[in-house]
DNA sequence: AGCTTCGCGCAATTTTATTGCACATCGGTC
DNA sequence: GACCGATGTGCAATAAAATTGCGCGAAGCT
């Protein structure tokens, strides 16, 4: 992992769709030598996936929500089957489990806000083991990187 | 947009790494056909940008962290400075504005404990219109999707 | 120095992306 | 019903990119 290995995530955290040869050409390599650093850093993990990102207004899933979550009883047995149950939502971009004066955040993806009455319905009910829960709609994102400076 | 274009997007969004040839042969379309709506739809903005998504571990972010911010003025004017000055921040990967209690969240991803601690110092001040500000550290990241079903 | 390991570039080969083209389908019009 | 334009498709040719084998040189170690 050395500075052209960094350059080379820098590259296609912010575009992975470049082709081979104009990243190597851009980190001074031949295209060879970068094929091969980029299928070490896919085989050793660094590099997870390669995805595609869709506007989330034009692939109709508009409104964005944070939800946090306190939970009635806090065993780790009882936080795991919540979370199982969250994640298991399509609407239910992230889940995670925090420190604090809450047990659970979740982001939403939405469509309306029926979308967001169903899943409150379905969710935070008593059998779901839901103390009570805060809903953050998203007025403004004003960032939301995948990438991390290295 | 018809049903062959979803099937495109949701493959796309689970894996942008793989041939034209391949995907094309999974959507039961020729080669070129296939790559004609590709393009269309990166042209259309429905794909935003393909990238490369890291392991955090293996990237030196291990740590992921939300905070919740409370302005002391909550002006559109205070709300875009506070929100411009966050967004800066290397380790600020998400920033929202959000209705609720509080009025903005962010999330961080943090190489350490020093690292949170450095951020707090240059972003939670008075100069900076903070009033109060709650950080959760994640424990346990259940769901992290970037893809959303279509 | 001798040896091993590692990453590099070159060049040949395979695979993919890209483009022009003719054809089929669909809707709307006259 | 014939006509026409717009749209999307497959095919085939071409250009470009990915992939691989190979020999070389630098760095580290004995």
């Amino acid at each position: 992992m050395d500075r052209i290995d960094r350059k080379l995530l820098n590259l296609m955290q912010r575009d992975a769709s470049r082709t081979n040869v104009d990243m190597a050409e851009e980190v001074g390599l031949s295209p060879s030598s970068c094929l091969r650093r980029v299928q070490r850093l896919r085989k050793s993990g660094v590099i997870d996936r390669v995805v595609a990102i869709l506007d989330p207004a034009r692939a109709g899933r508009a409104i964005k929500a944070l939800v946090t979550v306190e939970l009635k009883l806090h065993g780790e047995h009882h936080m795991r089957r919540f979370l199982d149950i969250a994640r298991t939502e399509e609407v239910v971009s992230h889940a995670y489990a925090v420190t604090g004066e809450t047990d659970v955040v979740l982001m939403l993806g939405l469509r309306d806000m029926d979308e967001l009455d169903a899943l409150c319905d379905r969710l935070f009910r008593d059998e779901n083991n839901v103390a009570r829960y805060f809903t953050m709609i998203v007025i403004r994102t004003a960032k939301e990187e995948t990438a991390m400076r290295l």
